[in-house]
DNA sequence: ACGAGTGTTTCACC
DNA sequence: TGGTGAAACACTCG
C-alpha cells in the first residue's frame, strides 16, 4: 500500500531499527529485476558499511551511509519493511535483505516485485534526475499552482504525476479531491485560485492525518472517502455497502475511471 | 476461476 | 513537443 504515509512509516521504522550497525551481508532473491545496478557492486557499496540516516521525497526512500553511497528505494505496489533476527522469522517476500553484524536483519518485502532498489551518490542529484517535485506533505498553494500552470488535462491525473506532487497516489488523490470538493475530472486550467489553495491545504492536511495514523486507514477520520473504498469494507463485514455513502451528504459514492485509474468520488459534494 | 489492483515506465498514436 | 491511453511488469487476494 505505498504511498508516502506508508514510506513516511518505513522511513522512521528505519531510522529506530537500522542505523548504525555494520552491515556483514546483502542478498538480493532477483536482482535483474528489483536491482537498478549490478549485484557485485552494490555488495562492495555496503559491506563493512552502515546506515547512518534517511531521507523521504514523496514515495522515494533514500538510506544515507557512513561512506557515501545513498541507498535509494521504491516500493512499487506492495513494498513493505521488516527488521527481525532469528532466520526462522524471515517474513515471506523478502526479496532483499541486509544483514546486520549485531544478527539482526533487514528486509525488503515485495510480494509483487514492482519495487525497485538502487544507489546514488546524491540526493540532489537524484531529484533532478526523476523530475521530483516538491514533496506533497509541505506543498505549498504556490508551488502547486506552478505544478499545474498551463495544464489542461483532468485534475486527478495531473494530483498523481509525481513532477507536481511526488508522494500522492491513487486513494490520497481521491481524498484530497473528496475533501476540496472537487470533481476529479476538472480541467487544471478551471480550478480558480481558492480552489487551488483548498486542494493544496487539503493535500497537507490528508497526508499528515494518515502519517499521524500510521497509515492504518481504519484509524483515519471517519469524515474521510477512503472508509467507501471496497477494500475497507470487505473484512468481516456482512452489509457489504455498510460504508458506502458520502460521509457528508450520504449520496451514494460512485466510482469511474478517471486517466486510467480506479476513482471514488460524491457525485454531489465534488464540483 | 477470474478479475482487479495502492505504482511507474514505455510505447504507439494523435 | 506534449498529452493520452494502453500495455507491461508479477503476484496475491477476494
Amino acid at each position: 500500500m505505498p504511498e508516502l504515509p506508508e514510506v513516511e512509516t518505513y522511513r522512521r521504522f528505519i531510522e529506530e531499527t537500522s542505523l548504525h550497525q555494520t552491515i556483514a551481508e546483502v542478498e538480493v532473491q532477483d536482482p535483474k529485476r528489483q536491482l537498478q545496478l549490478d549485484l557485485d557492486d552494490f555488495r562492495r557499496a555496503l559491506l563493512r558499511n552502515q546506515f547512518t540516516g534517511t531521507q523521504r521525497i514523496g514515495k522515494q526512500l533514500f538510506l544515507l551511509t557512513a561512506q557515501g553511497p545513498i541507498v535509494t528505494m521504491h516500493f512499487g505496489m506492495t513494498g513493505d519493511v521488516a527488521y527481525y533476527r532469528d532466520a526462522a522469522d524471515t517474513p515471506r517476500f523478502a526479496r532483499a535483505i541486509f544483514f546486520f553484524e549485531n544478527g539482526f536483519k533487514l528486509a525488503f518485502l515485495d510480494s509483487r516485485k514492482f519495487g525497485r532498489i538502487g544507489l546514488t551518490q546524491s540526493v540532489d542529484a537524484f531529484r533532478l534526475q526523476k523530475k521530483l517535485g516538491p514533496d506533497a506533505l509541505t506543498l505549498s498553494t504556490e508551488e502547486l499552482t506552478q505544478g499545474l500552470a498551463k495544464k489542461k488535462s483532468a485534475i486527478k491525473p495531473l494530483l498523481l504525476d509525481q513532477r507536481i506532487a511526488p508522494g500522492v497516489g491513487n486513494w490520497i488523490a481521491d481524498e484530497v479531491l473528496f475533501q476540496a470538493q472537487l470533481e476529479p475530472e476538472r480541467p487544471a486550467h478551471t480550478l480558480q485560485p481558492a480552489e487551488v489553495d483548498r486542494l493544496a491545504s487539503a493535500i497537507r492536511e490528508v497526508l499528515a492525518t494518515a502519517i499521524a495514523a500510521e497509515a492504518v486507514y481504519r484509524d483515519f477520520p471517519s469524515h474521510y472517502l477512503i472508509h467507501a473504498r471496497e477494500w475497507d469494507t470487505a473484512p468481516a463485514s456482512p452489509v457489504k455497502d455498510a460504508h458506502l455513502h458520502c460521509p457528508r451528504c450520504q449520496t451514494p459514492i460512485q466510482k469511474k475511471y478517471v486517466g486510467g485509474r480506479a476513482t471514488y468520488f460524491c457525485p454531489n459534494c465534488q464540483v
